[in-house]
DNA sequence: CCACTTAGATGCCTAATGCATTTATGCTCC
DNA sequence: GGAGCATAAATGCATTAGGCATCTAAGTGG
């Protein structure tokens, strides 16, 4: 049993030993850089120019450089996509089949980044090109996610690049199971909202209505928040109080 | 600002493509196997033979194969290491600072797996490897896990290779949030189990006390477990019931 | 056969949450 | 400028989940 264990040790390094040695994959990093505006998530895309899958759409991705740290790759590709600089952005999941790509193996380690809606419009603006968009999420899901499809700003479908469908749904599913615990809202929103922005951001990213004042007790209660002291004024209504995120007191955190 | 947008892009394209073509870092698969026995966490090492980090303790780890998924690549490991085939195990993070391994620039798709005890036990005995350790470990935290320390059988410490202790207090991590809301006993315990050693297991994963009775009835309430018929004996006291893990009723889910 | 130990059930208290009600207040329309 | 409207924000109540204490059950081992 010693001797075969050992032997079947052997075999396995040297299988995976040449291999490496041979021929190594390509490690990309590609970005899921989420919004909410309008009442739904949406997500920045770019338009294959090239082959293969010419025409379709693809999260902003690039290749790792040798002596590039996995973050400063995901913060390089939104500055270079994007124009963006100083986003929030976190590693989500590594994608790794043998097809995903047709050309050649390609690793893929994805971030998922969240910023303010009037951030990316103004960025995307500015940027003018045809190729990039800002495409609304349409989550089907029934308790999990089930799929994603990203419709553009005419209203048509995007057909999306290689396995980006089942990344985006990964980064929905990461972002909603955060909520509970993170306060997400504060990378979405400008310095100052009302509760109700906050709350409509939070139906957006779960995709279901939430109990308003059970929202503002919890919200105010766990001190995610804190008055600015100033309302919104010009609604119609009763002005709201304007909020902003609060510092948590990291007492035994 | 369209120009200089487009030029900042085209360099950095330009300085990403290049990278990548003329040096691919490698990438490898280290796997997180932990296991709960003795009321503690504990861990299945490797000692290294060669340099550097020679006599450092290591989790068991290999190249991918370039036609070789992710997943597939785990599970090689884990069975050339420790002779263990179907257990639970799932992507954890992948680490991938530059500077982490001396020789190269290797990126480590970290995998956490979980296993019964007795099961790794015997597949550590049965290899006979003196390069071979299951380690217990000490978690210091609170609230989050601030750090781990990894100490052998014979109660002297194992000092860890790499940025293996910061992966390790990862995984930590990771299980026990996964612990709130997914049945994760269930790979960590025989068939058939008593509700004392079920919340040992919980207690041992999470480094604190839980209630007796709220854990029972949050068990039973939600389905989770159910009575096998059987009851334990020999033990001194009034047998307990035996459960086993309940197939999740997948209604909406 | 009695003491010991843990199992397992029951009840109570508190905190969190959903839901309904009430009052506040600026805006718009007439 | 006043009435009505829409939403804000506070309050109260019912339900539920979890923490805690108590009580009884039932083998084991002296």
């Amino acid at each position: 049993m010693d001797q075969t264990a050992a032997a079947q040790d052997e075999l396995a390094f040297l299988a995976a030993y040449d291999a490496s040695v041979y021929a190594r994959p390509s490690v990309a990093v590609d970005v899921a850089l989420l919004t909410v505006a309008r009442g739904s998530l949406q997500t920045l895309l770019v338009q294959r120019a090239g082959q293969p899958q010419q025409g379709r759409w693809a999260l902003p991705g690039g290749f790792v450089a040798i002596d590039e740290s996995l973050d400063a790759a995901a913060a390089r590709v939104l500055a270079a996509k994007a124009g963006l600089e100083d986003v929030f952005s976190e590693q989500l999941y590594t994608f790794g089949e043998p097809g995903r790509d047709p050309r050649t193996r390609v690793i893929s380690v994805v971030y998922f980044a969240l910023v303010e809606p009037g951030r990316l419009e103004r960025a995307v603006e500015a940027r003018g090109d045809r190729q990039l968009a800002l495409a609304t999420l349409e989550v089907a899901a029934n308790g999990r996610v089930r799929g994603v499809r990203a419709v553009g700003p005419g209203g048509a479908e995007l057909p999306l690049a290689f396995d980006h469908a089942a990344i985006l749904a990964t980064a929905v599913e990461r972002v909603r199971g955060k909520l509970d615990y993170a306060p997400i809202g504060f990378e979405l929103l400008p310095g100052a909202f009302t509760l109700l922005e906050l709350r409509r951001v939070h139906e957006a990213v779960l995709g279901r209505p939430l109990n308003k004042d059970s929202f503002r007790r919890k919200v105010i209660d766990r001190g995610l928040v804190e008055p600015t002291g100033d309302r919104a004024t010009g609604l119609g209504h009763r002005p709201p109080e304007l909020y902003r995120f609060a510092r948590p007191a990291e007492a035994d955190r």
